[in-house]
Formats: C-alpha cells, structure tokens, sequence
DNA sequence: GCCGTTTTCGGCCCGACTGTTTTCAGTCG
C-alpha cells in the first residue's frame, strides 16, 4: 500500500461516514488525515508504530492505529467494515450536481432508492418532491445533474478551458464599469484538467457585468443568478462562475477563487493564529468588522508574514510553511525558454518541414529547437528507416549551415522495445545530438517489468531524455503501471533528462513528480511533442506545469543556452 | 476524530445561493 492508495482509503472513509450521517467534524478528521498521509516527506516504510504516525499533524491514536494496521496487513479493515454498511451507488449518487450526503441519505432512507438509474427513475415518476426538504425544483435539477453526469465526466483539458476562459476575459474587460477583472481557480493555478471556470470582476455596476455574462453566446443556460454570484453552464457542457465585487475586497476575493480550497483553509487557519479573520472580503482583525487596507494579494501575504506564494504553489504542499522561512524559489517564464527538443516533422507524422519549424521558433526568440521523428518500430507513425535517419541528418546539417545564428540538434523519439533496448544499433545512434527514448507499445506489464523496461533504456548510454514518462492521456487514459520513485532515482544516477511532455492531453511527467525530480537534481525538458506549427504553443503549458512543480530556470535543459546544451549532451552522450 | 501560547473540553473555515421554508438546511466552492 503506497501513500496516495493510503489517502485515498482514508478520504472515501470521509464520504461514507457523511453518508451514514456521523459527525461532521469526525468526517473532516479523515479527510484531514487523508491530505496528512499524501503530504508525508517521508515513505510510509519509515512508519514503524502508530506513535510515528500521531507525531503527524492531523493524525491522532485513534487514526494512526487504524493506518498502521492497514499498511502492515495490506487491508484496511475499518474502510472495508464501513464500506460494507453502505450501498456503493450511494457514493456514486454524489456525483451528481447538486445532490450531498444528506439528500442522498433522505432518498435513500425514504425511498429506498441506492442506484443512480433508480433514482432517475424515481425523479420521472415525481416520487421525490414529496420528501421533507424536497420539492419540484429540487426533483428537477436532480434529474438534470444525472443527464450531466451521463454527459460528461466533468473535467476539460486546460487548453481548452483557458480558450474559453479568454473568450469571457476579452468581453467583459471591454466594458467600461469593470475595474480589475481576472481568471481565477484552477485555470490560474495550472492544474492539468479543469472542472470548471471563475471570473473575479470588480466593478460599481454588477448588474451591468452579470448581464453582459449570461448574454454571451456560448452560454446554454443559467445555473444561478444572483446580485454578486452567477454561474452558467456552455454548450460543450463546462460551467463558468463569475463573482463580482468591490475594488478594495478584489485582492482577497482573487486569492480566495484562486485557491485551492485546501489552501485556503490552511491560510485561513494561519491568519486565524495570528488574531485575524481572512474570507474573500477581507482580512479583519478579531472583534472588527472594517477590513485592513490591502491592495494586492502580495500585501495580503506579506501581513500574514509570507512571502508571496505563486497561484501554480497553492496547492497546501508545503508552501505555507516554505514561504514562512524564506523566499520562495523564483519560478521559470516562458521568456526564460531559449527553444525546445520533440518535434515530429514531415519525415515521420509531423505536418511541417524542418525549415517551417525553425522560422517559428525563430519568430519566438528561440536559439534552438531538437528535431525527434519517431524511430523505426513506429510503423503506425511512419518511423524513420535507417537510410532516412541519414536523409535528414544530411538536410538538418544543410539547415544548419544555412541559418548560423539559429541552432538544430538532430534527435530522435526511439521507442522502448518491450526488453528495454533501444530502436536502432549504435551506428545508427551515434549520429544523434540527443536521443529521447518513450514506450509507445505493451502498455499493459506490470509495474515491475515496465519499472525495469524504462530503467533499462535510461542506462543506455545514448540516451538523452525520457519521454511523456507515464504515457498517461488526461481524461482518457491512465498511465502505465510504474514505480515512478525508482524512474526518477535512476534518470538522477544516470543524467538523464526527464521531460515534461506540455502537449495537453499528456503534461506528463506530473507536476506532483516534477518537484520530486528536481529535487534529486534531474533536470527537466519542456518539450511540446509537436506534430504541427501550432503545437509549438504547448511550450507555454508546459511553463506552467513546471512552475507548477516549483522549477527554476536552472532546473530546465531548454532554459540553458546552445552551447551549454551541447555540454549537457556531450555529457549524457559519454554517460 | 483531532487539537491546544486562553483550552484535556469544546471547539472544529466561511459565506452565497437555492429551495424549502416562514427562519433555515443543504450544497457548493
């Protein structure tokens, strides 16, 4: 049992202990416990007794025994008792929009009802408006939260939630009553997939803004309205809420609907030490109800004691507490790119020639850029044989000669055969600059053979840089079963470069795992996989996602100039 | 169930909105 599978146990303990209608606080001790247990710096092999565990902030006796046994046996036999009491489409009705633990348990109690389809059921034959606390409206938006949910999974790419969140931007900000306006929410702290979009508008006029957002024309319908707070939800099914307010609360309600939500509480419990009350209004002294003038959500932290924490950090991972001691790491920009390694071209299942490509990256300021077709097992992607290796090597070599002040290193995305060799003979490796190695096959081995699979390629001497490392696909696919502690041990023993693939759909390595690999001293490449010119944006994400995993510039290869790259090459090439 | 620089008992983050009520519970973020 692993931390997150640890965590995961004690959250859903929260949820089912709601369901049974146990104590409220008693539920948030679990989930408390839940977010202690996925923080610890710590393996949980470092845990002998229950004692080390009370030690951790959040975990009491009562906990730490229940945990201890649950990772000595392997099962965890409090989650297991509580969970056979309750019917497992109860928790499944909680995803339902609109419908908590206290509803669910009426329906349920009442009716009798512990499957969504039964519950739908129930809704068309009008049986639930009767219920105490329910009526017709309620039985109604029942009905449509379950349609939601068979409608999506209610999660988006970032790509195109931050697309849809600049729509909204771009109308609003035009009106001439709006003051200070920003995306807020998980879309400004980078989060790899969205659940839904906030806007934070200050302005004198609500009404004015409230209307011109529900009129815009990507709107389906309007889930709630009122004087300062509305939400709609868009044709493609993604809900947006705007807050509006005055211009001396915006800098604490922009740190309130940036969150995270367990940021927020951990800010508010730290103000709360410090006599202070902290809500998206204000920060208040105790006993007073005029707020302390603060114009920016730096002044707001500096009053707390903090250094300013970036939106990416607020995640409640330690940078309360890193921001308490010293200044926070200075996070890298995409001006600090100075060009980026995987591209496809027109040699593999890319669109754009080289030369297409170096002019883009040309116009973007950049010095460099890494062409890596795919290699020669890549049937389905038109992998390169060796006489064609050779072919663009000849071209990129020409390229280079032509464009002197620009830079292309000649690369190649070698599949991971199922043994853990690489795709071509060292003849043909030789000719590269940089190798990235990726598995694009045998998905389905089991996290010791596909631990040993990629370590293996890692040790190869030509390779370079691993590839999309998870081969996760957001929303759709989860990655491969993977000791990811032990990848990233040895890419740090073997100096290779760990990417972070900024494509949307992968943004893999995960920024939880970025953090950890930095600090073991992995150096990190923000490569947009691109297959056409316009992936070449990616790389933008891709900053995110790093900042996001608290890196610097000297934590990423593509942040170093042309010739300090040929070093780290030249370096990792001679293992 | 957890926690403690007022506390080993009595709190536990906080507020908007909706739909149900006729002052409030439930849900959500």
């Amino acid at each position: 049992m692993d931390k997150k599978e640890l965590a995961g146990f004690l959250e859903e303990i929260a949820t089912l202990l709601e369901l049974k209608g146990g104590n409220p606080f008693k539920c948030n001790a679990f989930r408390n416990a839940a977010r202690a247990v996925e923080n610890l710096d710590k393996p949980l092999s470092a845990f002998k007794s229950p004692k080390d565990f009370e030690q951790v902030k959040g975990i009491g006796k009562s906990i730490a025994e229940k945990i201890i046994n649950a990772v000595e046996t392997g099962r965890f036999a409090y989650y297991e008792s509580v969970k056979s009491s309750i019917p497992s489409g109860l928790v499944e009705m909680l995803k339902i929009p609109g419908l908590g633990p206290k509803k669910v348990r009426a329906v349920y109690d009442r009716l009798g009802i512990y499957t969504v389809g039964e519950l739908e059921y129930a809704c068309r034959e009008n049986r639930l408006k009767d219920l105490p606390g329910f009526g017709i409206k309620t039985q109604e938006n029942i009905l449509e939260g379950i349609e939601l949910l068979k409608r999506s999974r209610g999660r988006f790419h970032i790509h195109e939630a931050r697309h849809v969140a600049q729509v909204f931007y771009d109308d609003l900000v035009k009106l001439p009553s709006v003051t200070s306006i920003a995306i807020a929410g998980s879309i400004r702290r980078f989060k790899e997939t969205i659940k839904d979009i906030d806007l934070l508008v200050s302005s004198s006029k609500p009404e004015e803004i409230i209307s011109r957002f529900v009129s815009q024309s990507l709107v389906n319908d309007i889930i709630l309205r009122g004087e300062t707070k509305t939400s709609v939800r868009l044709i493609t099914g993604i809900s947006v809420d705007l807050r509006v307010v005055s211009q001396e609360e915006f800098p604490f309600a922009l740190m309130y609907f940036t969150g995270s939500k367990e940021h927020n509480i951990a800010m508010r419990g730290r103000a709360q030490k410090l006599g202070f009350k902290l809500n998206e209004y204000g920060l208040f002294e105790r006993n007073s109800t005029q707020s302390i003038k603060l114009k920016t959500e730096e002044e707001i932290f500096k009053h707390l004691g903090l250094d300013f924490i970036p939106p990416e950090l607020r995640e409640d991972r330690g940078e309360i507490s890193a921001a308490e001691k010293k200044p926070l790491p200075k996070l890298v920009c995409l001006d600090d790119l100075r060009g980026v390694f995987h591209i496809h071209t027109n040699y593999s299942d890319g669109i754009p020639t080289v030369e297409k490509y170096i002019h883009d990256a040309m116009q973007r300021g950049w010095q460099y850029i890494g062409i890596s077709d795919h290699s020669q097992s890549a049937y389905y992607a038109n992998g390169l044989s060796p006489d064609r290796v050779k072919q663009q090597i000849r071209e990129i070599d020409e390229l280079n000669s032509k464009y002197k002040e620009f830079r292309v290193f000649k690369g190649i995305e070698s599949d991971i055969l199922p043994d853990g060799a690489l795709d071509y003979p060292e003849e043909i490796l030789s000719l590269f600059d940089f190798v990235v190695v990726s598995v694009h096959s045998k998905f389905k081995m089991t996290e010791e053979q596909m631990t040993d699979r990629i370590i293996r390629a890692m040790r190869h001497p030509r390779t370079t840089m691993l590839g999309h490392p998870t081969g996760r696909l957001l929303l759709a696919r989860d990655g491969y079963d993977l000791d990811m502690d032990k990848i990233i041990d040895a890419a740090a023993r073997n100096n290779v470069v760990i990417e972070l693939n900024a494509n949307p759909f992968r943004l893999d390595l995960d920024w939880r795992y970025i953090k950890k690999a930095v600090e073991k001293g992995v150096l990190i490449s923000i490569n947009p996989d691109a297959h056409r010119l316009g992936n070449m944006d990616y790389a933008e994400l891709g900053v995110g996602l790093a900042r996001k995993g608290w890196c610097e510039p000297r934590h990423i290869l593509n942040c170093l100039n042309v010739s300090e790259v040929e070093k780290i090459l030249d370096r990792s090439k001679s293992g």
